[in-house]
Order: C-alpha cells, then structure tokens, then sequence
RNA sequence: CGGGGUGUAGUACAACGGUAGUAUGCAUGCUUUGGGAGCAUGAGACUCGGGUUCAAUUCCCGGCACCCCGACCA
C-alpha cells in the first residue's frame, strides 16, 4: 500500500475533552473516526486492524466447532415479546415501520438464533451444534464513553452452543473459555478468566478481564495462581486470602473482553426448541452463548500497548507488519536510487508474504514521517535514505524498541523472516 | 437517568456587551529534507431557540451535542 494513497490524516493535537487513551491515538492515528458518541467509522488502518482481530477470533471459534452465520441486525417485536425481553432490555433501540410494525436493532441474539436452529434440530442426532456470528450490535446506551470501550453500534462476535444435556454444556463451555484464552494470547492481551454474576440464567458467568487503569470493571485476583472475581460477586476484600491457593487477593480496575454464559433452557423453553431423544422423548436444548467484541478488543489493545509517541500493535493485528519508509533529499539522482531500492524492496518484501505500507512521499519532512510512523504502531520500520543507500542497507526498528540495526538489502529477507 | 464541565476557522486554543485573534492544517510560490521545517500571499469560525439590552459570540433561561463522575451494563 502507497501512503501518498492511502485514506488517512493524522494529527498531532487532540481535544482536551478527549480524555480516553484509546479514543485519542485511534483518532489522531486516523484509524477510525468519530461520528457521535459511542459510534465510530473504520478507517482503512482501522479497518484493518479490525478485520485481524476477527480473523484470530474465526479460526478459534472454528476449531471448537463453530459455523460462522450471519444473522439480520433488523429483528421483529414478536421475538422479543416471546421471552418478555421487549420491555426488561432497557438499551433496546426500537423502530416503527410502515402499518405500526415495531422492530428492535439487535442487541443480541438469543431471540433470532433460537428458533433458528429449531428449524435444523429434530433428534438427538442434531445436536451439538454451535454457530456464531460477526455482527455490530447496537445498544442505546445511557453513557456511550471512553471511545470504542463502550458504544452505541460495535462489533460483536456471539456463539451459540446447543446441546442434548448439562454435562455436554458444560464440556463444551470448558473448551469455549480455552478458545477464549488462546484468542486473547493471540491478541496481545493477558486476559485473567473472572468468575462473575450470571445474571437471570444461572448463577455465575465467566468474564475475561484485561487489568488496566482505564477499565470499568473492579475486580479481584490472585497475585499467585490468576484466580479472580469480580468486585459484584466477590465476599471478600484486597489483601485477603486466595481461596484457590495461599496467594494474596489484589484488586484492580480492568476491561471486559469476553463474556461467556450458560443458558440453560431459558430460550429453548421461550421457543419451544427440543427433540426427540434416544427413547424417543421430548427434551429441551440446553444453551449456551459467547461474546467476544472485536471492536472493543481493538480499544483495549491501545489502551494496555501505547507509548508517548503512539500505538504498539501486537503482530498480529497490526494493520501491517511493515512501515516501509523513504527519505528523499534534494539530489535528483540520489532520490531516483533511494525511490528505485525502496520500490525493489518492497517488491520483495510482499512476494515473502510481508504487508508493507511503503511511505513513497517525496514532499514530507523526516519528522513528519517517523511521527507518523510510531503513531501508527506497526511493529517493524524499515528505512532508505541517502545515508543507508551509501552502505547499501536498510535501516530497521521495532516499534516496541529503541535500538536501530544497518542491514544490507540483499540479506533484509533473512532478517525479518527470523 | 442524576451531578459537574465544555460548545468560537478543518483541528487545537484565546479574547471580547459594539471591528473576533494565535497556532496548526489547507491553497499558491520560493527555500528546505534523519524526528511533526522556513518565508510570503490567500481562503477559512462565534451550537440552536428564547430573554435582558440601543447593541449579545460574550450576560440570563431552555434545548441539543460532546467529555467526566455516579447509576445502569441479558
């Protein structure tokens, strides 16, 4: 990708006003953008960003056996009056159509999924089975904030899990929260595993948390053995015992990441989802659900992998794995050698499988392009300029590092494959 | 939803009851090129409604938007 090309703009002030970490450097980055409170546009940095996230999540999600669907984001009254949730899910947004039709945007999607899959599950023989979707969810929220933290519209990933009885739930709940912690790993992020309220399903859920100061949630953990609760179940203080081990309980503020529930028959028993089993009786479908937002996850990576110069993008959800960079000066024959390597180099690199954002500008200061760079966070800076044209190298730094290595073009490659 | 704060050029800020200023970005020209360059010229703004006043961007009331705290967060 050409920089001259690319839709972008960055800035070097920000609002005062704008107080969240994550909103400040996505936005000055020109990886999303603002449109109101709590609802953001995907720049093609951010897009990217984003996309990479998603893609982590669809291969874990596919190894514990989920089939990716795509549910509609517009959803009739009548789902929602069959579980009474028209009127307790208060962050519902609600419309009006032609002839007094009222609808919901999707705030989640038990009450589409369900009888969805009431229409492929007959026999014990249907089940298990788990679809999951990549969708925006809209909520109105009372207090959007803290840029892509908590939105109106964000990215949601939600699996459904339905099973023939408990004991296959809870397998198959075991292995989601390690599919869970693998895509959190994969991400950059040291996710703790929260026991926390279930809400109206079952006694408890679990919560991945990610510990940083500009987290909403207050929760318990052990210094020793990981084990946490959050702050709204816990009965005990910081500073006390773990009950897991005989490590010490801190407390922290930290982002949610994740959710994962057990349903139960909540909503198989609302639509009628059940089948026919081994002795030919009915039995109703034990669920459970499991959320991941992509967009969220993308702000709480900022907020944990920053410096005072911009982002740090773990490698693998950065928008690419190189900032190509070529500095011209002001003799016309050195700037045709420095264009002609940069371009080779780049040639190169993408023909080894690298995604290179090559800064190709002839009229931007040095300062302006470094700036840029560390603001952007991709985790490799390769540049040519005169002075490395003169030893026939290229001059390469990790964004997460302060040291600077010469390396010879015809061995950069090697390099950046170790 | 309760409390607090803020609304002025594309962006970030300032001032002011009477003619709105700075920086930056943008356009043009010249100079410049290893950490957000210099000079010159140019285009570019008072959130909306009501009130007070001879006169309101400025003061008062209300709306709306945004930010922060709290409540809320199947």
């Amino acid at each position: 990708m050409l920089q001259s090309k690319l839709f972008y703009k960055t800035t070097k002030e920000i609002s005062e006003e704008e107080k969240s970490i994550n909103a400040q450097l996505l936005v000055r980055a020109g990886f999303v953008d603002k449109l109101m409170a709590g609802v953001y546009s995907f720049l093609p940095l951010g897009l990217r960003v984003l996309e990479k996230i998603k893609k982590v999540i669809r291969e874990e999600m596919n190894a514990i056996g989920g089939q990716e669907i795509l549910m509609p984001a517009l959803t009739p009254k009548e789902n929602w009056m069959k579980t009474g949730r028209w009127d307790t899910i208060d962050v519902l947004f609600k419309m009006e159509g032609s002839g007094g039709k009222e609808y919901a945007l999707g705030s989640t999607h038990e009450e589409i999924v369900t009888p969805l899959v009431k229409k492929m599950v007959n026999s014990y023989k249907d089940l298990p089975v788990a679809v999951y979707q990549i969708q925006d969810k809209f909520r109105d929220e009372p207090r959007a904030k803290s840029g892509l933290l908590r939105g109106r519209e964000f990215s949601m990933k939600d699996l459904y899990s339905f099973h023939a009885d408990e004991t296959d739930l809870d397998s198959y709940y075991e292995k989601a929260k390690g599919a869970y912690l693998k895509v959190f790993r994969r991400l950059g992020l040291d996710a703790l595993v929260v026991l926390a309220s279930g809400g109206t399903f079952s006694k408890y859920s679990h919560e991945f948390q990610v510990l940083t100061e500009s987290g909403e949630d207050m929760i318990f953990y052990c210094e020793k053995c990981r084990y946490a609760q959050n702050k709204e179940i816990a009965e005990y203080g910081a500073g006390d015992k773990c009950p897991k081990c005989d490590g010490k309980m801190l407390e922290g503020k930290a982002i949610e990441v994740g959710n994962i529930f057990k349903l139960k028959t909540k909503f198989s028993e609302a639509f009628d989802l059940n089948f026919l089993d081994k002795e030919g009786k009915k039995k109703l479908a034990v669920m459970g659900c499991y959320g991941i937002g992509p967009s969220r996850v993308m702000g709480a990576i900022v907020e944990v992998s920053h410096d005072e110069r911009g982002i740090i993008w773990p490698a693998e959800v950065a928008p690419f794995d190189v900032h190509l960079i070529a500095l011209f000066g002001k003799d016309e024959g050195k700037n045709k050698k420095i264009e002609k390597e940069a371009e080779g180099l780049l040639e190169s690199l993408q023909k080894a499988g690298f995604e290179v954002l090559y800064d190709d500008r002839e009229e931007v200061s040095a300062g302006v392009k470094f700036g840029e760079s560390d603001l952007f966070g991709i985790p490799l800076r390769l540049v040519i300029s005169e002075k490395t044209l003169e030893k026939s190298s290229v001059e390469i730094k990790e964004r997460a590092e302060q040291r600077v290595e010469l390396v010879k073009f015809n061995k950069v490659e090697k390099f950046l494959k170790k």
